[in-house]
DNA sequence: GCCGTTTTCGGCCCGACTGTTTTCAGTCG
């Protein structure tokens, strides 16, 4: 039983107990222990055998949550939980998921009518008995089938990190098979896509069907859909992701990673491509179609190559021109990760991050960054505990004495992530944003004005001649929310004009902005900073997902603010 | 339920919107 496991039982029993309607402060010890436990460096099941007095060192864990997580290292469940779970049916917690759904409806819904399911919520908001309800009328019935809707949109899909995490634990399980060559994850998890569906994985080597045969004695499988001695299918962990892993000859691997890779629409046009140069090409290789003889398939390269085509990134495949640019040579040379040299947007325990300005600067020297930028929240935040003015003149004292000390090991830089209020002004007052060295504008609040309005917004915030860079801009949250409208190209263009950056958001559940709209604001003229919005110095990792983004969306390092030196960079925020 | 103590009980995050009401509960960030 690994932490993020106990993490997920202590936040549903939560989730419960909201339903449950029990105490409020409680239902949230549960939440901030979930969330201590989810970023503990060492195992709790271990510290609970050895030494189950060292729990309650945790902060946010007590002598409760601690006998909680003995009772679930020993057999996978506690008290609390299984009582809740008695009263209430497990698939009650998916409707939690439904955006305008709370606790207090479901338990509502529970009581009248036994509701528990999606489908069943759907049809009695369609034969429109919600309504009789106490405080329930016809608007909520409606915006609740809009909900399951886009609910129903993003189902079966997980995101990027979560895949790559995943896939990271089975690489781990699999490696101590003996004669293996290669094992690669294919599919939307190579192309760095946000969501994923499900994992494939290629394994290549003399004794490659022996990992398909470990992999079925994989500890998470919750079933076993296939086991053959090409390939093997299973679904894994709670949340049942699908996993198929294929064994592979050696001579046709580069073959099936490019075909496995996909996507789809890219694997259409390579094939038509390959049909009108007299080949035809299949997840085995490259064939001419005369005499079916096999002129490439033990690696990418070859193939693409054979079709006169530069080796083109995962990243690109999604057949919106990189085909095209590959045979004129034009392919762009994608930012990479090792040429980030700072992070730019990260929280501490001033606001709601949850360490302190030396954590974080310690955890991001470790990465070998040579700056970092704090950006906490500003005062409209107030259940982040925002920073006033006067709190951001002093912490950027601060920063400027830490700076000066000189025993950090790493450049900070004092910054904001300022909310931009509903009129588009700036939440801090210009002499407090003059003191920072970047200023991030984000919209935390009236994320659901018209367009126009939102668009005027925006268009106002750029006027801020302290404004740096526009923060996570289109504020969607995948499999969750979708962003704010707004006319993009108008704030794009004017974002070039005014030299503000926009970010790329690395946190996965932002991944803000994203392939599409990169690409229209590259094309504008738009430059972008990379930036994780870390709350615990582990966030910082997520910088790698964002660097995905942004080779998604074409992007080369001197499209990136943050591939510069410090020196560099400085110059290229100032204004004007 | 956790924490911290002026040490065993009180504070813990709060403001605003939405859709329903006719004064406010539920949800969200």
């Amino acid at each position: 039983m690994d932490n993020r496991e106990i993490a997920r039982l202590l936040a549903e029993t939560a989730d419960l107990m909201e339903i449950a309607g029990e105490d409020a402060f409680r239902v949230r010890s549960f939440r901030n222990g979930a969330a201590a436990v989810e970023n503990y460096p060492e195992n709790l099941c271990e510290i609970a055998a050895t030494n189950p007095r060292r729990l309650t060192d945790i902060p946010g864990i007590g002598k409760s949550l601690a006998a909680a997580i003995q009772e679930i290292c020993r057999r996978g469940s506690f008290e609390r939980r299984d009582q809740l779970l008695a009263k209430y049916p497990p698939t009650a917690l998916e409707l939690l998921k439904i955006q305008g759904l709370g606790p207090k409806t479901i338990a509502l819904l529970w009581e009248h009518y036994r509701v528990s399911t999606v489908d069943d919520l759907e049809r009695l908001c369609k034969e429109q008995k919600l309504r009789v309800l106490p405080r329930m009328g016809p608007k909520l019935e409606e915006k609740i089938l809009r909900s399951i809707t886009h609910y129903r949109q993003s189902a079966g899909r997980f995101l990027l990190s979560f895949a790559d995490e995943t896939c990271r634990q089975i690489l781990e399980f699999l490696a101590p098979v003996e004669g293996i060559e290669r094992i690669t994850p294919a599919g939307s998890l190579r192309r760095g896509k946000e969501t994923v569906g499900d994992l494939d994985l290629l394994v290549t080597g003399p004794n490659a069907s022996a990992a398909l045969d470990r992999f079925t004695q994989y500890p998470d499988i919750v079933e076993l859909l296939s086991h053959g001695s090409n390939k093997a299918s299973a679904k894994i962990g709670p949340q049942a992701i699908q996993v198929d892993i294929r064994a592979l000859p050696s001579d046709s691997y580069g073959a099936a990673l490019q075909y496995f890779t996909g996507s789809k629409e890219h694997n259409i046009a390579l094939r038509n491509r390959a049909l009108k140069l007299g080949y035809s090409l299949s997840e085995y290789g490259l064939f001419t179609l005369k005499d079916e003889r096999k002129v490439a398939g033990r690696t990418e390269e070859e193939i693409y190559e054979r079709l006169g085509l530069a080796w083109i990134p995962p990243e690109l495949r999604e057949n919106q021109g990189e085909i095209e640019a590959a045979a004129e040579g034009r392919l762009p040379d994608l930012v990479r990760f090792d040429q980030i040299r700072g992070d730019l947007h990260a929280h501490t325990t001033e606001s709601d991050g949850r360490a302190t300005l030396e954590e974080m600067a310690q955890a991001a020297r470790a990465l070998g960054y040579s700056y970092l930028a704090i950006t906490d929240h500003s005062k409209a935040l107030a259940m982040a505990n925002g920073l006033d003015e006067t709190r951001v003149i002093a912490f950027a004292r601060k920063v400027r004495e830490l700076n000066a000390r000189g025993d950090l090991g790493i450049r900070l830089l004092a910054g904001i992530e300022c909310d931009i209020r509903r009129d588009g002004t700036m939440d801090l007052a210009d002499d407090a944003l003059a003191e920072l060295d970047i200023v991030i504008g984000s919209i935390h609040s009236y994320m659901n004005l018209e367009p126009a309005e939102m668009t005027d917004r925006l268009l106002r915030a750029l006027e801020s001649p302290y404004l740096h860079v526009l923060g996570h801009p289109t504020g969607r949250l995948l499999l969750a929310r979708e962003g704010y409208a707004y006319d993009f190209e108008r704030v794009a263009q004017e974002a070039a004009r005014r030299n503000v950056a926009f970010e790329i958001n690395a946190s996965p559940e932002r991944l803000d902005l994203y392939d599409v709209r990169l690409r229209a604001a590259k094309a504008l003229g738009c430059r972008f900073v990379i930036a994780t919005d870390a709350h615990h110095p582990r966030h910082l990792e997520y910088m790698r997902y964002g660097v995905m983004m942004a080779r998604r969306g074409w992007l080369q390092p001197s499209d990136v603010l943050n591939t510069l030196s410090w020196e560099e960079l400085a110059r290229a925020l100032r204004r004007g």
